[in-house]
DNA sequence: GTGGTCTAGACCACC
DNA sequence: GTGGTCTAGACCACC
């Protein structure tokens, strides 16, 4: 599969599967208009309940990030546009609040945050960015 | 109080309260060496349970931050040492990897989401960084 | 139960528990891997609140005894990696100093202290080292 | 003083009271006989409440280790008789329980316990046993 | 069914 | 007065 899921891992399960498409999305593993496997097929795959992978997927439906045809199966959709994006870059910044939280509670500096965000961006780029929650 | 908690939120209260005084100090409103409200009083004050404020500040002495002298209160802490810092700066790189993720998802140029993290780090010195858990 | 707990010892009842499941696991009783009981199991047939047990449980993922699978229970961990082991060597030898001082005020020699210590680890083998907190 | 007291110490300030005595006399420091600072004195000396103070000499003199004459002040106890060593044999004998514990769960072997305890009491003898609980 | 959290209220050791 | 622990009972997310 295109990414793993730790069950001992205090982030559900459900949620490891929708952070795993989306990062299989943005890696281009997965590309637009490409159709997902069906609930109980990944299911399988990854021996979850597929009660679990179709929470996953309905929540994958919620963010726009795969569209279902009735009967036909699940696809990638296209990138969101514009105007969903704004949305998404507030909550982007949103997620930045506790980083930079504890980032001031170490009283670190600008560049140093900066730095520090342009090494987990190039982390990524290497392939690093693979497994966890 | 210096910070707010949401009952519905996902994140369990004990779990703000424990960020928000990590906060509080990173802001200054609380200084180091400065004594912390009584748990009974924090909790009357906040209308929760002295039992949740209580696992607060337990949490709260196992990361550093506060610390409890026998029969008299609990104390700010100086600053955590360097090596301590070290861990937490690793820590910091890992929140940093859902915010990549996401960042990555919606094709974002590296020089766009720096800059993110540039208003990130400029809205929370404006006190805007204010609410929210 | 593999153990018991004294309500009136002066060590809270949840690191009783704490210890007694890490005697369990050292004595072989509990395999790695093995399910342990639920929460409210545990609880029920030592008749204590389930949240006593469950603060127990937490401290015990915490120090890497356990692991905890989602909704479904929780599970003896495969024994803690190397490096985690030199830490805890560390913890013990500073449990040792107590020992070593009261020895020490005993006026022992070294040879009677380590014939004791020859003795400790020789009845918790012939499985005398079943009770106490 | 011969010791010192940390109030951030989950260990009571009183226990340390005791465990410092014990230890000065285990040391030589006090000897046998000599006479003992009252208890508002250590107080004022220590900066501590006299109540404290106070709650470790009953229990100095519940161990032993000290003994009060009417009026006249405490006093360092000649060393305690063999009947009663025995019962601090056994009591050194039940302070190593916790250890082995701890040793068997991490799979030591016995010399290794037994040469961790030699370097224990080789720390004590280089006065590097002096503070702490 | 499984663990996790929270309120309510009582009790305890320590200072 | 201060924090820590415990029972009792309710509620919740997850699988």
């Amino acid at each position: 599969m295109w990414f793993r899921v730790d069950p001992r891992s205090p982030t559900p399960v459900y949620r490891q599967v929708v952070e795993g498409v989306k990062e299989a999305v943005a890696k281009g593993v997965l590309a637009s208009g490409e159709r997902m496997p069906s609930v109980r097929e990944l299911a399988a795959r990854m021996t979850l309940n597929h009660n679990t992978v179709a929470r996953a997927y309905q929540e994958l439906v919620r963010e726009g990030v795969i569209e279902v045809v009735q009967g036909r199966g699940a696809f990638v959709s296209p990138r969101p546009p514009p105007l969903d994006r704004e949305r998404r870059v507030a909550a982007l910044l949103a997620a930045l609040r506790p980083v930079v939280r504890e980032a001031r509670y170490l009283e670190m500096e600008d560049e140093e945050v900066v730095d520090l965000v342009r090494r987990a961006l190039a982390d990524w780029r290497q392939g690093r960015g693979g497994e966890g929650a």
